[in-house]
DNA sequence: CTTGCTCCTACAGTGACTGGAGGATGCAAC
DNA sequence: GTTGCATCCTCCAGTCACTGTAGGAGCAAG
C-alpha cells in the first residue's frame, strides 16, 4: 500500500519510542498489525491516531489498565460514555489526591530547609526533622 | 540481652514491614543485625531509630540512593550539612516540579469533565480531548 | 504433642517501560 | 556487486521500591 508506515515512522509521528510500541503490541494495547514480505510491521494513519490517543492519556496519568477499557469504549461510539468520565473521574480524584499529599511534603520540606543554620550535621534541622516526624505537623 | 527485639517487635515499633526491613538489609539501608541461636534477626532501640529515619525520609519522598547518603551524613555528626541540605533542596525542587505538573493534569481533565455532555461515547469530550492534544492549553 | 504464630531463605511478580545482544533487512553510494 | 549504515527483528535482563509466595524451621501455650 501507498499509506504504509514503518514502525520508526510511527515513532516520529506519534511522538512515542519504537521499542515502546512493541511493547504496547505485547500489552494488548496497540493490535499486531501486517508485515511485510521481510516481517517488518506495517502501520497507517488509524495506528497513528491510536498511539497518539494512548501517548496523551498515558502523559495525563491515566494507568494502561483504565487506557484497555477506554480505548475498548472509543472503538464502540454509540454506547453511553458513562463509563468513560467514570474512568476520569476517578484519575481526576486521585490526581488531586496526589497532590493535596506533594503539597504536604512540599511544607513539610521547606520547613526543614527553612529551619536549618547550616552548621554542622549534627545540628542539621534537616536530619532531626527527618529522624523525628512528631515535629511534622501531622501532615502526612 | 534484656533489650533484644525480634524483627517482628521492629516492624510494629518503626511501622514498617517485616519483608521491607530485610529488603532493607539486602539494599544496604539497615545493617546486618547479629542473631540468635535459632538464626533469627536481633535488633535493639538504635535499629529502631536508624528505620524510623528511614521511613520518615521515604514517606516525604526521599529516593533510597539519596537515604544511603543521608544515612552516611548522619552517622558522622561533625562534617558540614551542606550536602544534607542540598538533597533536601533538590528533593524540594522536584516536588514542586511535580505540583505543578499534576496541576497542569487537574486542570486539563477538569475541563474535559467539565464540557462532556454525558451522552453518547461518539460526543464524549473526554474521549475528544484525550485523542487531541491540541484541544490543551500547551499545558503538558 | 499439637496448634498456631513467628521467623528463615530464596525467588517471582508488580507497572511501564528501557536498554542491550545478536542477527536480518533495506537502501544508497562507490 | 559489494560495502556500509540505518533500521528492523526477537528475546531477555534491568529499573524502583517494594510485595507476596513457597517451603521449611523455631518457639510458646494449652
Ligand atoms: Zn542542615
Ligand atoms: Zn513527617
Ligand atoms: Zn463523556
Ligand atoms: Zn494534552
Amino acid at each position: 500500500m501507498a499509506g504504509d508506515i514503518s514502525i520508526g515512522e510511527l515513532s516520529r509521528r506519534a511522538g512515542v519510542k519504537v521499542t515502546t510500541i512493541r511493547f504496547y503490541e505485547g500489552a494488548g494495547l496497540m493490535p499486531a498489525p501486517p508485515r511485510s514480505e521481510g516481517d517488518r510491521r506495517l502501520y497507517d494513519a488509524g495506528h497513528v491516531r491510536r498511539l497518539s490517543f494512548i501517548r496523551h492519556a498515558r502523559e495525563l496519568g491515566f494507568e494502561m489498565e483504565d487506557l484497555r477499557t477506554l480505548l475498548e469504549l472509543s472503538d464502540r461510539p454509540d454506547g453511553s460514555c458513562g463509563p468513560v468520565d467514570e474512568i476520569a473521574g476517578r484519575h481526576l480524584a486521585a490526581v488531586e489526591g496526589k497532590i493535596a499529599k506533594l503539597t504536604a511534603l512540599k511544607g513539610e520540606l521547606s520547613r526543614m530547609l527553612e529551619t536549618c543554620n547550616h552548621g554542622a550535621v549534627g545540628e542539621c534541622r534537616v536530619i532531626e526533622a527527618l529522624a523525628d516526624h512528631s515535629h511534622c505537623g501531622g501532615e502526612h
